[in-house]
DNA sequence: AACCTCCCCAACCGCCCCCAC
DNA sequence: TGTGGGGGCGGTTGGGGAGGT
């Protein structure tokens, strides 16, 4: 059976966001908190399809997001749990809750892969790494930090207190390793607004537990065979946490020389 | 300086999962 | 128990920009 599609095509804007749709949807999220996005274009007025605003939200407006490049670590994990769990990119991205599936299906894709590919052979990429880009691509003076938004849920999250999406709301904010993630840490992207840019003002951890992403539990994440793979995982992970390479988790997947 | 190449990443698309009824 | 609908996920695309020629 051919589902509808999940809005109507005509009318419908397409493309980048406008730092004024950015507004109104954290406006919305601020007074409503995240989820039933197919309400969200009709309450807003926004000419945008239910799950590019829940895309637009979760991949770039929500807080704790960090941007920018990926360190060591962060490269080594998303190896490791790639290479246990495959492309399951949102239960990987459980383990890094400041990035987004969308970021580490990316970084995957554009530079991890490719130095898999080239280890056994040594094979360079294709051209020699250019410099980053260090600022996400918007206007000058679009300037939106995620304590910016932070701070404009803050009234929300106080006013709330709680909620969030039905797949996050019954496993609660117990990512692994990272029980503050919403910090809005000093790494926080830098997203502005036509010079208007909010205060920076960080707005405490608690007031976005809303937003953790969903946790990766052995139910959730398991396939047939997934669980003991997760403990794993977990186990690894904690001990990583304290600067311990442990074991055989590790030695599977180090496999992988950059 | 102008043009070309290619890389990055935001966003779209379509399928799948799960819950409510 | 079956069905519909909403949300989530992974794959893919293409616009735009940076570096190379």
């Amino acid at each position: 059976m051919v589902r509808p599609p999940c809005c109507d095509k005509d009318g419908v804007k397409k493309g980048p966001w406008t730092p004024e749709e950015d507004l109104v949807l954290v406006s919305y999220v601020q007074e409503h908190g995240p989820g039933n996005w197919r309400a969200v274009p009709t309450r807003t007025g926004l000419m945008r399809c239910s799950k590019s605003c829940r895309l637009r939200w979760t991949n770039y407006l929500r807080p704790g997001i960090k941007r920018g490049n990926f360190t060591d670590q962060e490269e080594k994990l998303i190896v490791h749990l790639q290479a246990l769990l495959g492309n399951r990119w949102a239960a990987i991205a459980s383990y890094l809750p400041e990035r987004t599936d969308n970021d580490i299906k990316n970084y995957w894709n554009t530079h991890l892969k490719r130095k898999l590919q080239g280890c056994g052979a040594g094979a360079p990429p294709r051209r020699a790494r250019r410099g980053r880009r260090s600022a996400p691509r918007h206007p000058p003076g679009y300037v939106l930090t995620t304590e910016n938004i932070s701070r404009m849920l803050d009234g929300w999250a106080r006013k709330k207190g709680g909620g969030g999406g039905r797949r996050a709301a019954g496993s609660g904010p117990a990512t692994p390793g990272a029980t503050e993630s919403a910090s809005g840490s000093s790494e926080a992207s830098e997203v502005s607004y036509g010079g208007t840019a909010l205060s920076a003002a960080a707005a405490p951890a608690s007031a976005f537990e809303y937003e953790t992403k969903p946790t990766v539990t052995a139910a959730a994440a398991a396939d047939a065979g997934d669980e003991t793979q997760l403990s794993a995982i977990e186990s690894w992970l904690f001990a990583d946490a304290d600067g311990i390479e442990s074991g055989s988790l590790l030695d599977a997947a180090m496999d992988y020389t950059f």
